[in-house]
DNA sequence: ACTATTAATGACCATTGGGTCATTATTAAT
DNA sequence: ATTAATAATGACCCAATGGTCATTAATAGT
């Protein structure tokens, strides 16, 4: 995370490794951008955190927005890559499935780093329409597309009597921005206990998949 | 919401309207703000469109924090107002009045501009504890104690068997939460019948508080 | 009329910050 | 060694911006 290069050394001409460069970079605009927001964050602050002039950084991107892509696009689309292979080949009922996947994101995402990395995107979102473009192809389009795949397999083996989760497949992640968006803001004033949230919603969604009454 | 002066008179010394001058500018900073964010805002904009010189604005305001403050106070406060005087005496079953809350919160903020000053709080208020707090005092906290107190009332009345809702008021705004962020983000990739989306969650949530069946 | 008071102005200031580029250090090739 | 190629630098440029204040116009009181 702390990426100011480690004895403050005044190199010039070539250098031995540029990708490190590059990554002394991200790490140094990451770390800047959460921490003030893209209009808020400076190139010089992240030249001095990344141990590099102001020029250099232009030496290894076009311009701060295009920085700001890079970071964006190097770092998020890992995440969804488990949950891709983990569901074609789920042993267990799709119920289990989905509460898995949904563990996994408080766990991975909600408990890390991540989470910094979500609510840089969420905020920035608006004013940069590319950037919700990025998300949409890299995360939430192929999670909905996951989340639907469950459903519908859920169905068709007899295991869910309601196809409500298909239709609005947003109904599994709706209680897991919630707890961010709380954790992020109120939890100081009145803390959330996010597992008990989580596991709470969905007893009530997969209860009500599982068996409709009426 | 457009507030330019109607002509632009060239005017000095004393004016007719200082409440006027105060609104036409809080008018302006609004659609500066919603449209920019905070640290991309320009008072000079801002005074543009107000149909004021720069220095104008510091008549009313200490600084550009300030300004932005009195804005959120301003307008946000008079949202709760409505569902706090509809609850203690609403005739019907506890259901519908949730059902009624949750309707009204999509008819009233998700329809209207007031989704755009919702944006605005939650895109900023990471930056600005001050702001995380107006919103929790001013809005999220009585909103939740009206939630809570619906569901102890249900319960009371034995017309709910679950007090799921009552541990986790959050439940109710979750999906609202949900429809909100998509609307914003990602209605133009996949767009969400938000009131479909929404009556589906009800019809979950409240079939079961009503019996759980288990 | 004349004066005191005050609302409003906008030129001005100081600072900041994105972006450039002539210069310099380092390495590779010959 | 000498040269060519290139990685890195940081002083510099310039536009933009938050904030100030001497000046000016309108009004109220007398």
């Amino acid at each position: 995370m702390d990426s100011t290069a480690p004895p403050q050394r005044r190199r010039r001409g070539r250098k031995g490794d540029p990708a490190g460069r590059r990554q002394a970079i991200l790490d140094a605009a990451l770390a800047h951008f959460l921490a003030e927001g893209f209009a808020a964050t400076t190139l010089e602050g992240i030249a001095r955190q990344a141990g590099v002039a102001k020029g250099t950084i232009y030496l290894y991107f076009a311009d701060k927005q295009a920085l700001f892509r890079a970071l964006v696009q190097d770092r998020i689309s890992p995440v969804i890559g488990g949950a891709e292979a983990l569901v074609p080949q789920f042993p267990g009922p799709m119920a289990a499935l989905l509460r898995q996947l949904a563990r996994t994101f408080v766990r991975e995402v909600l408990g890390t780093e991540r989470r910094q990395l979500l609510r840089l995107v969420l905020t920035e979102a608006p004013r940069f329409p590319w950037l919700a473009e990025i998300y949409w192809q890299e995360v939430v389009s192929r999670g909905l597309g996951l989340i639907r795949a469950v459903a519908r397999q859920g169905v068709a083996r007899g295991e869910f009597a309601s196809s409500a989760l298909e239709r609005f497949p947003q109904l599994l992640p709706a209680p897991l921005l919630m707890a961010f968006l709380w954790t992020t803001l109120f939890d100081r004033f009145e803390p959330l206990d996010v597992e008990g949230f989580v596991e709470s919603y969905l007893d009530l969604l997969l209860r009500d998949l599982e068996g409709t009454p009426s």
